[in-house]
DNA sequence: ACCTTGACCTTGG
DNA sequence: CCCAAGGCCAAGG
């Protein structure tokens, strides 16, 4: 079992539905809401270790890019999903997919 | 206690 | 939009 963070990041990241993204900013505010700690690198943090199990690619950049080191796969996933993506094809279209958990 | 590292962000140019 | 600088939070050496 891990700490209550952990958990708290995880269960976000699973609760973004299917063509829409959050980013590690928007998902430490929320987390940060609840448990009053942690920042964008701490989310980072725990995805790269336990995010393993969860829809990671759901999970990107400020700037619409996907996690360092995960861009290639992290875009299949978009494709197969139908995630609004810019015109490059390598961002998404925070504009059209972000998403926030309802209160 | 100090320094480095990391799936990061914002601001200014 | 891109880049460089500075900020930020926590873990590990």
């Amino acid at each position: 079992m891990d700490d209550a963070y952990t958990e708290a990041v995880l269960s976000v990241v699973e609760s973004i539905p299917p063509g829409h993204v959050m980013t590690y900013g928007a998902i430490a505010d929320v987390v940060g809401e609840t448990l009053g700690r942690g920042g964008p690198r701490q989310v980072g943090s725990v995805m790269s270790h336990e995010g393993g199990g969860t829809p990671w690619w759901r999970v990107i950049r400020a700037g619409g890019r996907g996690a360092r080191g995960h861009e290639i796969g992290a875009r299949e996933h978009w494709l197969a999903e139908g995630t609004p993506l810019l015109a490059d094809g390598e961002r998404v279209d925070l504009r059209r997919a972000a998403w926030t958990p309802p209160d």
